[in-house]
DNA sequence: TATTGTTATACTCTATAACTATA
DNA sequence: TATAGTTATAGAGTATAACAATA
């Protein structure tokens, strides 16, 4: 079948395997999202921008890891589908705070539910026992380690 | 520090742990293989080609998981740095068999250690107990299971 | 001078469509 | 007609550079 070597020269490779366990969710996500309009990256800007308090673009590209000029499209695309609301800032007015409306609540809450259900999904063929180590592994590496950090290095 | 809510959201995304994830080992193993002028994917597709038979681009293509015209790029680039030979099939003008050079063949070993070692050291994170389990995990989510497959689907 | 949002632009990775040569 | 390799082109996703408004 896949069985032989140079196969093997794949499927021991860790970047090849990190490549396409995200692709294939990526995909599984997206049909699970598809129904409510966005894919999982918008649904996750989504989230973070309904933070207890409002955010700035710079705030929540920080926060997600993206540039500034990224972010933009991002909101534009947010906007576009009447989920968020771009506001000037009125203590300092280079900013814009960009907030859900209240169709954005509505479909951050419904949607996150087909996200975990589609999570759950894709994490079936796993034994049950394995299933919080990976989680807890992905947790564990996607971090950048203390003395590792351009800063600091 | 990063415990807020906002952070939760996203560290708690399988997508986004599996981005970010994949990124960082990405740019490790960029940083690994940078003295033999290769990144990881060109690696893999030279581990690909060093089969125990000479494989036509199509065929390199299809263990890969990417479209003919992307290897056309791929080959060409191995190519350039003198890592592979295309000579046209005896048997089937219309292909190309691709095998490495000696110069490949040399790089390839080299830089495959180069590559165990820095997978080693970016599962160094984990607890001795988890890492085989976390790559066990992740070989099981590479492959799309049976009944989800496009054609029997 | 520095920062926020924006636009224009470019680069990487990948795919689709169309072409050439072979089968 | 169909297939292998190639080229041209386009679409994501992302970043850098430059600009306007504001601090």
């Amino acid at each position: 079948m896949t069985g032989d070597a140079s196969t093997a020269a794949l499927t021991s490779r860790l970047g090849y395997l990190l490549k396409h366990v995200h692709l294939r969710f990526t995909e599984a996500s997206a049909q699970a999202l598809a129904p409510f309009g966005v894919d999982g990256r918008e649904l996750a800007v989504l989230a973070v921008l309904a933070a207890d308090r409002p955010l700035s673009q710079m705030e929540a590209a920080g926060r997600i890891g993206v540039d500034r000029t990224t972010m933009v499209a991002l909101v534009d695309a947010l906007e576009g589908k009447g989920l968020v609301a771009r506001r000037r800032s009125t203590e300092d007015r280079r900013r814009n705070t960009v907030q859900p409306t209240a169709k954005g609540q509505e479909l951050l809450r419904e949607a996150e539910q087909a996200r975990a259900e589609a999570e759950r999904r894709f994490l079936t063929p796993l034994p049950d026992a394995d299933r919080d180590g990976f989680l807890r592994a992905l947790r564990t590496l996607a971090v950048v380690p203390e003395d590792e950090r351009p800063e600091s290095g």
